[in-house]
DNA sequence: GTCTATATCGGGATAGAC
DNA sequence: GTCTATCCCGATATAGAC
């Protein structure tokens, strides 16, 4: 590992994602990223092939990452409503932690060209076959309420993933509090046990 | 009114408001937006005074419509439960009819000048406050199972927000029935009367 | 691996004719 | 009210030295 615990490659990184959640993709010029990182804006260019190669990179990292976590839930829990509780606290731990990586994934869409964009949405869509998959088990195993599965999914991470535009480390609500207030905003409301 | 039922200045409009939700307002070159507007780029300034006036004007005119529908319906009934209902209703009817316009209104915030943020988060932030209101009252009077009212209050508003973002006129379901769902949802399951 | 210098392009905005 | 022509700037990206 290098002596500042982070490598040129990761700051540059680092950088763009400040850089891109404050200002915008298309907004945020190479040169801010370069100076953020400590660097000339030709340099990047050693380490990335171009700035889009940035924004793939954000989102695909942290796209994988709630994949994966949400693959581990429910490969560790077999119950629809475990699975759902567990599913509801790594979208939001994970939305919470990485802030400014998820809003990115949530605004930059229409930055990313088409085949990344592609790629990107495919991974995208595969999370929410798997938050769908989880709904239809418990209703037909009659855990939750019946109702429309793709539209409460729809619901349910639209609802979750907003708390990463309002959410504040040193505000009034801790990542566990409001993780506990929208399980039973879904899980006591919405899909209430029969 | 003028023959073709449109002044140069709201067909300029409505190609911002298309560019805009397309490809993103920094993306989206004023040439263009001339172009479909039947126009020259230079032709644009004798309408408005630079690009940034027509964001302005798009998420202005879209966030009051939002905010005079919802104070017509506070004066309009006074039991929570109508009131809310027709909240939802008023805001997805109003989100898809106008789907791009509030695309934009979501997403394109940061592109605002300091000065012209401002505005429009005011304009947001009384929206926000008259659905908490709504909420408040009826948990008081015992209508709505008890909450944290704003981070309810901005669980309903995006997950009808979100609507605007995967809704299709032609789609499987009507506005109509998009509303039921989202009653229902909010409703009959979050907010469970007593 | 980082620098300086620069190529190249496309953007918003303006001037002034018609 | 719309045009053509153009200014001016800032952006990404490249070339080549160190």
């Amino acid at each position: 590992m290098h002596p500042e615990g982070a490598s040129m490659r990761e700051q540059i990184l680092a950088a763009a994602v400040q850089m891109f959640a404050e200002y915008g993709y298309h907004a945020a010029p190479l040169r801010d990223i370069a100076r953020i990182a400590g660097i000339q804006a030709a340099s990047i260019y050693h380490h990335y092939p171009n700035k889009q190669a940035l924004l793939v990179e954000i989102m695909e990292t942290h796209m994988l990452r709630l994949n994966t976590a949400l693959h581990h839930i429910l490969h560790e829990y077999a119950d629809p409503l475990q699975r759902l509780r567990e599913a509801i606290g790594n979208h939001i731990r994970l939305h919470t932690t990485y802030k400014n990586e998820f809003f990115i994934v949530d605004t930059e869409i229409r930055a990313l060209e088409p085949e990344n964009r592609a790629h990107i949405l495919s991974l995208r869509d595969t999370y929410e076959k798997l938050i769908q998959e989880i709904l239809r088990d418990g209703i037909e195993r009659k855990v939750f309420q019946p109702g429309d599965v793709k539209v409460i999914s729809y619901a349910i991470i639209a609802m979750c993933t907003e708390v990463a535009t309002w959410f504040r480390p040193d505000g009034r609500l801790s990542v566990q509090q409001v993780i506990e207030i929208y399980r039973q905003i879904i899980i006591g409301g919405l899909l209430a046990t029969l």
